[in-house]
DNA sequence: AAGTGGTCTAGACCACAGC
DNA sequence: CTGTGGTCTAGACCACTTC
């Protein structure tokens, strides 16, 4: 709990840039710059946060990156409207953080949890050896009393000791970030449409449908470590991706 | 022509970060750097570009960011598995730039061009006057003799004049950054899953589906103006896509 | 101790908008 | 012409890994 505070301020004071970035996501979120209009320039903001073009800089690219803004050279920035592009909530979010942002009321049930050796196919796709021992998770996301989501999640035991029943009923995330500090860094993504398995039927409300969207995760640490496999099925009616996307990503 | 030339005369000689990006990228896809080793020190490639150490810095993060390479403090740029990440074809692609890189054989039908304007939805959608008139742009991409995607173009006249339908069997998007010398910048996409409609059924070959994957573009110019939507009607067996996503991006 | 990437600075020159 | 963002530089200090 110490250690928590303490990493919490640490990471207050560390990263200027990251804090401005912060400081001006938020400005942009309750209104302060509205959609339309421009941010102060750069120099002003360099003043204003007491730091060099350079930093300010790096925290605009930031927010440009998740298109909040859209640089205009010789003008200034430009305040996009996120009503317009919709909160993209793409990047690499749990599910926890997106219902916690959504307001959603949501329930998890656990439909199993166990330590295992992970089976001849997993082995492959992440790369383990036989005795590597694994947690299986499973998980139904309740939405509106419906089961809407089936998460199979599965987490290399020796990267993630600790795991329980009540850490998987929040958020493994948070565990691994808050508890064993160690910092989740990128995934691939993929995702794809199938017809619904049994155990689809099974374990969600599926009446009428006849496909699932899976997305299937791989989520790697900092040090480039693939610790965990997750494949997310979802009910049709109920998915919606949203990305931003810039064509050079620069 | 000569102007067109010209500008990527121009284009080759700008930004230096981006041409050492461009460089490290072929070199890694070439193998020249394999997957699991580490690349020279941001010290050693500054002095091999002769240039400073932030400019290869910025060409680092773009290589990050496209899942290239994982930086590691006090080692050094490991570089990522390709083929276990597999292509992230992410970001703002058109179907020619996706199709050329996979080597596809694809054909492209022109079911409708038409100059029109816009219907009541579309002009909310895309926030548009009644006198602006539109492209309306209906193509189906084949594939091994297979009609798979449906792609409902509408796009803004006055910012792209000149439309013909022969341009638009080849790719819009080459038409509009490489005749117009119009730069495109960013797009939200949305995912979702729907029913098949009559058209799809009409246009498509789609025996046995149930359902459609709908991709929504919104297409913007560097200026922030939008001038494109795009809907992208994809038989759910074909559609795959795969995203490489960092979880602070930075 | 030496080398690595991560951050920050102060200054320079450029291309572009707008007056 | 002035102010804007875009690029590039040379140098500094830090935290981390490795020996």
């Amino acid at each position: 709990m110490v250690t928590n505070n303490l990493k919490m301020l640490v990471n207050c004071v560390l990263n200027k840039y990251y804090m401005i970035f912060e400081e001006l996501e938020a400005a942009i979120r309750n209104g302060k710059y509205p959609p339309d209009t421009i941010l102060p320039s750069e120099n002003e903001l360099a003043e204003q946060y007491n730091t060099s073009r350079e930093t300010i800089r790096k925290a605009l690219n930031i927010l440009s990156q998740k298109g909040y803004i859209q640089k205009l050279r010789g003008k200034g920035s430009l305040v996009l409207d996120l009503e317009k592009l919709q909160f993209p909530i793409s990047g690499l979010v749990s599910f926890k953080e997106l219902a916690d942002k959504m307001g959603h009321s949501s329930v998890t049930i656990i439909e199993r949890f166990l330590n295992t050796q992970p089976s001849s196919l997993l082995q492959k796709e992440m790369q383990l050896k036989k005795e590597d021992s694994i947690w299986e998770v499973f998980r139904v996301r309740e939405i509106n009393q419906e089961r809407i989501i089936l998460d199979k999640d599965y987490i290399v035991q020796k990267y993630v000791p600790g795991l329980t029943e009540e850490i998987c009923r929040n958020s493994i995330f948070d565990y691994i970030e808050k508890e064993l500090n160690l910092k989740i860094s990128f995934a691939k993504k993929e995702f794809t449409v199938e017809e619904p398995t049994e155990e689809d039927y099974n374990l969600l409300d599926l009446e009428g449908f006849h496909s699932i969207v899976v997305v299937k995760n791989y989520i790697y640490f900092e040090n480039a470590t693939l610790f965990q496999f997750t494949e997310s099925r979802h009910r049709p009616d109920k998915f919606r991706f949203v990305d931003f996307a810039r064509r050079n990503e620069a």
